[in-house]
DNA sequence: CTGAAAGCGCTTACAG
DNA sequence: CTGAAAGCGCTTACAG
């Protein structure tokens, strides 16, 4: 069965009794088709279970029905999600999707953005996954002929889906607020400089306003960076606890960082919330287990989103709307790991 | 620079002084070519930065130079980690790699199988990793044009690589006896009847081997069925204190369904291991952090491991060798949340 | 060892 | 609205 013989647009053509140039441009759903045969065509086409040959479509001009998916790493809870939900978008859409997992390494990165050309010799369009962009990539990419959408980035030529980082800072750090804390400390990653993804920057912009709202300012010494992983967390809070000064609350720029810190509290013989109250972003499948109280963000939502912006794209390459920035909403949940301040 | 005119065989031919053909042939190491030759068209090629169109090569019956990873869901730990190992491997080999999640959906699972032939249009090889087959998908697989590796498969006529399941959970239960304790529960997920996949009924059948190792038989109410998620094992931890009994340690056969056991103790005023020992399977990150007991198994390796043997029958098509199964080691972690029997 | 020719299955102008 | 022709960039026999 694997082995039948694929049927070609000449079979779809015989079948049908039109040229196999009508049945392209039927199949394609161009203009200038009569009625009779567009139905010819699709009867044809059905009864063989035709499939156009990606190799040959591509390689006459055509387009190659598969789009590329590239993320910084495939392996944490938020790209592992979004980077599933995208694919089955794909997936539903007819796409095939590549998968281009930069692994946070600056060699594989510039080295998929410097051969653009090749990149668009495989695939018709690309999502990108909070990927850190210099102006110069920003303009190659939007140049070429790839079609491009982009989840959690930043002030970009494309269609781009994420959540507004600021205030989802700003409902974490208020929570700590509102039970009466005034001593707050802020675990978060730090962006090496590209414009184009501003998350961590944003979280930080957001614990700062929060403050300013109840006239505190950020003691620079409960400022501590923290790559986004649990052990990122464990050495952050580590440091706060050894080097610096305990605060009554922290707020964790994600929840990964978070379970880290109370891990790290653990080993001090401390906890939450007992001796510090601590606050996520995320809602991670562990946050509930953990009773970790978080800011919940949508991630197989932002992926499907992204990626149906980019199909959107691939579909009206013309008639499409100007590129827009859409945001989903974040949530507040409360659980045992905040509580009010004695 | 993307908006480059890409070199073609022809620009190679024209540069190095060589028939296309010869240059076809020079560029993919096929006999007949000489030294001479090969270096005048090594040098052209490397001059203009050629590589082969993947459309026109595949069109023409050469290959797509891609594979695709087929895997049960993209988001677990384990399969997160697997992909991105293995597309490290297909990356570095000059690979893209095509992304196939049958997200726990039996209709995408037969919607791929059906069409293999579809398949094998746009990729040379597949990696399969704990995909479950029916006997009539394992011989179409194998008789099609495909080069097939898998990971954590059983019984396969293909390259596998994998634990030895048995043994890691006998490690695991031998743990828990020689802490003295001899009434065992089992919270472990069941497969369906597929015999290519056996991960979850050979944990089972290690558990069995401890117990009579020691003289001990199973308790039939004390094997709970779960599935390898943290909220399986919450489920399963609370049906076993609910509705059967409450033994002194408990053998989860992955390590988030030891999670969701630990929760579901909190939640019942209990925890490991005062009123129970727990050990877990896998050495998740955050086992380290919860302080759970586990059998670590190597995932990025497994991962890598596949592709690598996927390359090789790719690069070897002949000369390969019989198609083995072969076993990484694994190694006991013993941490806080398994203690000796009072 | 090397090259001329045909063909893979489509799409794109260009005529009708 | 429809079709004949050329061509996309390779590889595969087949001659030399």
């Amino acid at each position: 069965m694997s082995e039948v013989q694929r049927a070609t647009i000449q079979d779809v053509a015989l079948l049908s009794g039109l040229s196999i140039c009508t049945v392209s441009r039927a199949l394609r759903g161009l203009p200038n088709v009569s009625e009779a045969a567009q139905a010819k065509v699709a009867g044809a086409a059905a009864k063989l279970g035709y499939v156009a040959s990606a190799a040959a479509s591509r390689l006459a001009g055509g387009s190659t029905r598969s789009v590329a998916i590239i993320t910084p790493t495939a392996t944490t809870w938020f790209f592992a999600h979004a980077v599933e939900a995208a694919e089955q978008v794909f997936a539903d859409s007819g796409l095939d999707t590549m998968l281009i997992s930069l692994r946070n390494d600056p060699a594989v990165h510039s080295r998929i953005f410097a051969d653009l050309s090749g990149l668009a010799q495989k695939v018709d369009g690309v999502l990108l996954l909070n990927v850190e962009l210099t102006e110069g990539q920003i303009h190659a990419l939007d140049a070429s002929s790839l079609a491009v959408a982009s989840v959690g980035m930043h002030d970009v030529p494309w269609d781009n889906v994420g959540i507004d980082n600021v205030q989802a800072a700003r409902t974490a750090t208020e929570h700590l607020l509102d039970l009466g804390h005034w001593d707050l400390a802020i675990l978060c990653d730090r962006e090496k400089g590209a414009r184009s993804v501003l998350t961590a920057t944003d979280r930080l912009r957001g614990f700062t306003e929060a403050l300013a709202g109840h006239d505190l300012t950020v003691d620079a010494d409960l400022v501590v960076g923290a790559p986004s992983t649990i052990d990122g967390g464990r050495r952050a809070m580590s440091e706060l606890i050894e080097n610096r000064r305990v605060p009554t609350a922290v707020f964790a720029g994600c929840d990964e960082t978070a379970f880290g810190a109370m891990a790290a509290l653990r080993e001090h013989g401390l906890s939450a919330p007992r001796n510090i109250s601590i606050v996520g972003l995320d809602e991670h499948p562990m946050s509930h287990f953990l009773g970790l109280s978080t800011v919940q963000q949508p991630v197989a939502d932002q992926g499907a989103f992204g990626a149906n912006l980019l199909v959107e794209r691939l579909h009206n390459p013309e008639t499409a709307p100007e590129p827009a920035s859409h945001l989903l909403p974040t949530s507040l949940m409360v659980r045992d790991s905040s509580r009010r301040r004695r």
